[in-house]
DNA sequence: CTCAATTTGCG
DNA sequence: TGCGCAAATTGAGA
């Protein structure tokens, strides 16, 4: 008999897998309208709805826990003791999820006494003996051992229930390295911290894998448990005890005495009214939808409509598919002839297009898409038109389109941009959050971290529209400040930064694996040394081994501490450096920058494409202050200070097709808009002055003339200058200085006396923005704070110092972002071939085309110099050369 | 696997 | 007891 003839029996741990999806699925977004939590059911119900379509299974069967009480509670009070109290919205959706198995015709089972995953042993053991294709689903590891020629269990993969994952005897023998039989012997001897059973000191999953395998199981370890060498031989006999008592644990048993078996279970048909009933209670629409289905019954009476019937006033348009003229027709009637703005949305797969979604107010559409496919002109008019759209996170939506040779104009709205000027904070927010938050309403997200296919995600065309309704909504919380930032800056900014994405810069690979090399060896020489001078070898990169080493093993004094313990940054290995001198600290810094570069040379290593260029891509909607960010990689700290650094930066090079780099960078922006947000004459005049900043402001503190600042005294100005901006106290500065206290703070106050305003300016900030909420950059930016006012200094005082950075910060991102734009349209504008490529804060890369160089020089310094009116001048570096370290200056 | 904490690179 | 970021790594917890 083959298994596709064979009747196949499905047999689930209800508990466990509930539980699964439990913290699988958000809880708020699941509730009905009782405020009874749901997502467990949903998401237990999805899963299970994809089981019987993918298994099909004849026979079926749900287990349950009746308490955490069993036979082996008695045995073992301890047992699964460490598990915390049940969450309060999880209790109640046990009974509700039975209540719709059974009207789903599910045999549900549970046994005082024993535990759900008994009794699937017993079943599946019985089951397998009378012939059956044994399906088990549990998300308890010990379900392991009942795997058989007959018996596969499947395995919630990830945390919670996103794919499960088939365990036949191959797949457990290729995960684990021995045969299911064996595995309760294996984790008898490492324990099972889920179900509070310790196991064996030292031993972890290899050593027990090792030692069954060579004395075949938990009896034969035992029995030779003398001829165990080491530490671990010791613990072993020491700790069998521990060993045998799990075992007895984690045996599961088969002949539970149960009133059905797996004839019973032959599956009973779907109890369609009391299906409707039940999901109705719970509000499960589309799963309603696809159990009908199952059930062969035909939903299309009014059901559908009864459900919907509770639905917002705001309901969803029904989707139209249509393309071509019928799809102008529409475009033009709905847009009015392009001037109302539509909500748009791009479906892709891979990053090439798959379809369109459109919305206006009232009507939602969707394209589908394919390459080559005439009838969509209409529709490509639009995109490239100036008709206004409105999206979320456009600029990827934007490279996705020119991905497939598209282009788009007219991006007049974005709703991710907007939520975040509204509330700038570290992460940008999706769209359906949005839509829950803003709206009150659920919109279907694809997350691939759900559960099985879950519900089906919202089309595009719905999509569409919530960013239109989304939209109007933030439209009307953006006050004139935000809103200018928004259209004069962020927007214009979106194709820009698009374009620089998709260009990517060329890396050299061969100058980064020589580098690799050298560092390699490097790092392992300065760990071998590190690891004789303290006569062991440990973890350099871990700071908790570090700590043993340093205050344990060498009883260094202590350093500054932190929440694991004591700091064993680079400035606190600097004070032992000196206080207790040891070759190994000096050996362990080598050791970290050594590894840090290689780390950093391997993450942009591993970005490059087979063109031989790298891809950032730039967050545009994370940062508190205004600020891009770069990931994957983040090519805005690629290293500079040292001479590695620079070679590193000599691997970044210009096209083949290109005749050099150019870099251009702002000198001091942050101090010029200090400046010129306080007004202070004698900064001013610094500035205008010309000639070397710190050398200047030195020469006003210490009385002398510019020519007699000395190095030392022009070091100290410039990290007070630069500290300013930052909130910098006189402990920091003593700090950063190795200077004392008393003189850092007497430099502070020699420099205020200098540069009052500029004191009076940073206090101000700080005393505005208590007042207003919120701080504001030249532009109208806003970065709103709430604890400046907190009764928690801790909190207050880091609050000031943000507040106090912000508009200056804020302002400088401004800037260049405004120079970017400015650049960008006259590159296009004139038809020049070279490209912006970086943007790292301050400064600008390009790759200028042979020929251009000059119009692009004039073109950046005179963008960047005029992108802001302030009562200092810009001034802008220029440098250029083959490669990212030869354009620096 | 996920998350917090630590460390370090850049501006 | 210096602002803003991204990333790698470790180790704890589920």
């Amino acid at each position: 008999m083959s298994d596709i003839e064979k009747p196949t029996l499905l047999i689930i741990d209800g508990h466990s897998l509930a539980f699964r999806a439990f913290y699988a699925l958000p809880v708020d977004s699941f509730q009905n309208r009782e405020g009874q939590h749901t997502n467990a059911i949903h998401g237990f119900l999805s899963m299970l709805i994809v089981l019987l379509q993918n298994e099909k299974p004849t026979h079926l069967a749900v287990a349950f826990d009746i308490s955490r009480y069993s036979f082996r509670t008695r045995e073992y009070p301890e047992y699964k003791g460490t598990r915390g109290e049940t969450p309060s919205e999880f209790v109640g959706q046990i009974p509700l999820l039975e209540e719709a198995l059974k009207a789903m015709g599910i045999v549900t089972i549970s046994k005082e006494d024993f535990e759900a995953d008994d009794i699937l042993a017993t079943l599946a053991s019985q089951g397998a003996a009378e012939g059956y294709r044994v399906l088990v689903v549990s998300g308890d590891r010990d379900a392991i051992q009942m795997v058989t020629p007959n018996v596969t269990l499947l395995y919630p993969n990830a945390r919670g229930v996103s794919e499960l994952k088939r365990y036949d005897r191959d797949a457990v023998v290729e995960r684990y390295g021995i045969e299911p039989e064996q595995y309760p012997d294996v984790a008898a001897l490492v324990g099972e911290t889920s179900d509070n059973l310790i196991g064996i000191d030292k031993v972890g999953e290899k050593t027990a894998v090792k030692w069954i395998t060579a004395y075949g199981s938990l009896e034969g370890v035992l029995a030779h448990a003398d001829e165990i060498k080491g530490v671990v031989g010791e613990k072993l006999r020491e700790q069998k005890d521990r060993a045998v008592r799990n075992r007895k644990l984690n045996h599961l048993l088969t002949d539970v005495d149960l009133p059905v078996g797996p004839k019973q279970l032959l599956r009973a048909p779907i109890n369609v009214p009391a299906v409707r009933e039940v999901f109705d209670k719970l509000q499960f629409k589309t799963l309603l939808d696809r159990v009908l289905k199952i059930a062969g019954a035909d939903n299309a009476d009014g059901t559908a409509e009864e459900l919907t019937a509770s639905a917002p006033a705001n309901s969803i348009p029904v989707i139209h598919t249509m393309v071509d003229e019928e799809l102008g027709k529409w475009i033009a009637t709905v847009s009015k002839a392009g001037t109302l703005p539509l909500g748009f949305q791009v479906e892709s797969v891979g990053g090439t297009v798959t379809g369109f979604g459109l919305a206006s107010r009232n009507e939602t559409v969707f394209v589908p898409w394919a390459p080559g496919r005439p009838d969509y002109t209409a529709l490509e008019s639009w995109l490239a038109s100036d008709a206004p759209k409105h999206m979320h996170g456009s600029k990827a939506q934007l490279k996705i389109l020119r991905n497939s040779g598209l282009e788009l104009e007219g991006i007049a709205f974005d709703t991710m941009l907007a939520a975040w000027l509204i509330k700038p904070g570290s992460k940008p927010e999706s769209l359906e959050l949005q839509v829950y938050d803003h709206l009150g309403e659920t919109l279907q997200q694809s997350d691939p971290n759900q559960l099985v296919p879950e519900t089906e995600a919202a089309s595009p065309a719905t999509e569409a529209w919530y960013v239109l309704r989304v939209a109007e909504y933030l439209a009307g919380k953006l006050e004139t400040g935000s809103q200018s930032v928004l259209d004069t800056i962020e927007l214009p900014l979106v194709p820009v930064l698009a374009t620089m994405e998709r260009t990517g810069i060329t890396i050299n690979r061969g100058i980064l694996g020589e580098l690799t090399a050298e560092l390699g060896a490097k790092a392992a020489d300065a760990a071998a040394k590190a690891y004789a001078e303290i006569g062991r070898e440990i973890n350099l990169g871990s700071p908790k081994q570090l700590q043993e080493v340093l205050f344990d093993q060498l009883g260094m004094p202590k350093t500054r501490s932190n929440k694991t313990g004591f700091s064993t940054d680079a400035a606190s290995l600097a004070d032992l450096q000196e206080q207790a001198p040891h070759p190994f600290l000096d050996l362990l810094l080598q050791h970290r920058d050594a590894t840090k570069l290689m780390q950093i040379i391997t993450g942009i290593d591993k970005a490059v494409d087979p063109g031989g260029r790298v891809h950032t891509t730039y967050e545009q909607a994370g940062s508190s202050t205004g600020r891009i960010a770069s990931n994957e990689p983040n090519l805005q700290n690629v290293p500079v200070k040292t001479e590695v650094g620079r070679r590193i930066r000599s691997a970044f090079e210009s096209g083949s097709e290109f005749e050099t780099l150019l870099t251009a960078d702002y000198s001091q922006i942050e101090m010029r808009i200090m400046a010129h947000l306080s007004g202070d004459e004698g900064l001013i005049l610094s500035f205008n002055e010309g000639e070397d900043l710190h050398r200047f402001v030195g020469s006003r503190i210490f009385g002398v003339d510019p020519a007699e600042v000395t190095p030392v005294m022009r070091t100290k100005v410039k990290a007070m200058s630069y500290g300013l901006a930052y909130g910098l106290s006189a402990f920091g500065l003593s700090k950063q200085l190795r200077i004392e206290t008393s003189e850092a703070k007497e430099l502070m106050t020699d420099y205020f006396a200098r540069f009052g305003a500029v004191r009076e300016y940073l206090q101000n900030v700080v005393v505005q923005a208590r007042a207003d909420g919120y701080t504001t950059t030249i532009y109208g930016r806003r970065r709103p704070f709430g604890d400046l006012s907190s009764s928690n200094r801790v909190l207050r005082e880091n609050a000031a110092r943000q507040a106090l950075n912000s508009p200056i910060q804020g302002t400088a991102a401004d800037i260049l972002k405004l120079a970017m734009i400015r650049i960008d349209a006259d590159l296009t504008q004139q038809n020049l071939q070279s490209r912006m490529l970086l943007q790292v804060h301050d400064e600008l890369v390009f790759e200028v085309a042979a020929g251009e160089l000059d119009t692009v020089t004039d073109i950046v310094s005179s963008r960047m110099a005029g992108a802001a009116d302030l009562r200092v001048p810009l001034d802008v570096q220029i440098g250029t050369g083959p490669n990212w370290d030869a354009a620096a200056h």
